[in-house]
DNA sequence: GTCTATACACAGATAGAC
DNA sequence: GTCTATCTGTGTATAGAC
């Protein structure tokens, strides 16, 4: 699998995101017409990631993301209670149906080596896919309350166990070697995260997702395995 | 080298980041009274490190300030011109020094593997020693003005180009393998960064800051090295 | 469901006494 | 060199017309 293969299967599941906001939050929104609410709701969410990863979510005022989306300041306040409840929104939405895809992509009659790849890449993929939602994420995640900063780490944690369990299961099958599993997931997650945060340095490098992908595969192979792969043919050579 | 001696010898250097920042903005601050400057300074600087990665530079009032520091709003604007230029000084302030250190830390008569693992274990240290306000550095360099945006990129791209360096002198020697070493450098990096970005996730494993230097020298040694190192005789076994 | 107009709290910054 | 008091702009949020 490749950017481009992952794209046209999964660009489908992505982008619905604002109709799942809306039943999440239905409650708590005073517009009741749900097309007119799932509409404005990706302007409002499209807005936001956008003046908060130029400035910061918290240097957006409300009437900046009143002209970026178009609508009044009034009518803004329809669709949640206050700021801090907007960034709440946003940094929920998405983060289950991306737990959802990574343990898809899992395939259970798949070698661990395999399985290793695809959720690497799918993980990678998908912040290519979103990476602005990504960014935002990460960078504004510490400026949560409490119980919202808990969630974000108990999801984190959920989703390096798939990692983790792959690695697992390779060592019980004697393909991986028995290494601190946890450790070696929790510094794969940091490259990946990479990806996405320091977008201007790969770019300068000239360096694609896919490139990445292999490139950091190629790392966690020389590794995690017991039994090293032939060398790839295509030369990695410096620039 | 582990973290209880580099700090031994290296957190000397590091203490003296405001009687330097007294230097560089003299002619900034309306104080002339250098030990006064010093005090306050720091006094200032810690403040807004701590309230900065607890709720975000930009949520810190100057009464905020005001109270941690216990001087005065007005006092406070007799240091700095402006909100603003207090966060660039911050953000200068103590990167030459690091840059220094790394640099000074590469042995001319050392081994390309001896200094690989010198830089990145004195990167490691020194973040661990300063770790507000690298964290500081990082989540809020997003939100500095173009020139401070640029100089914060080469100043990251000089400090890459140590690592890169010793790749390709180790390549030169035959003891690293040929690859793409800016991108390796790069992998490498996120994973430093992820040590001060994530502390909670490694306290949480229980991993040290030693522990987790060697392990990440063990992946990159997997990759890079031609003639693997005999295996480690502590076990690394998932916990 | 969306608008305009406005309330009012709080931000950054400074003047001038001491 | 530091303080208190205050200026002025901007922030979030809401009321009430349409």
């Amino acid at each position: 699998m490749n950017y481009a293969e992952f794209k046209k299967i999964t660009v489908l599941h992505m982008k619905n995101n604002s109709q799942e906001a809306f039943t999440e939050n239905r409650k708590d929104i005073r517009v009741k017409k749900e097309k007119t609410v799932v509409k404005n709701l990706e302007r409002i969410f499209d807005a936001t990631l956008k003046i908060g990863n130029e400035k910061g979510f918290h240097a957006m005022s409300m009437r900046d993301l009143s002209e970026e989306t178009g609508l009044s300041m009034g009518a803004l306040y329809a669709y949640f209670s206050s700021k801090e409840n907007l960034m709440v929104m946003l940094q929920r939405n998405g983060r289950d149906s991306f737990q959802q895809i990574l343990e898809q992509s899992v395939d259970k009659d798949a070698s661990p080596l395999e399985n290793l790849r695809t959720v690497i890449k799918t993980h990678l993929f998908m912040s290519e896919a979103m990476q602005p939602r990504f960014y935002f994420t990460y960078m504004e995640g510490k400026n949560l309350n409490k119980v919202e900063k808990k969630v974000a780490v108990e999801h984190e944690l959920l989703s390096d166990g798939i990692l983790v369990k792959i690695l697992q299961e390779g060592q019980k099958q004697g393909i991986f070697k028995p290494q601190n599993h946890s450790l070696t997931t929790a510094l794969i997650k940091a490259t990946l995260n990479d990806w996405y945060l320091k977008r201007w340095k790969y770019a300068k490098l000239n360096v694609s997702v896919d490139d990445f992908a292999e490139y950091l595969l190629s790392i966690i192979e020389a590794f995690c395995l017991i039994q090293p792969l032939p060398e790839n043919t295509q030369s990695h050579q410096a620039g």
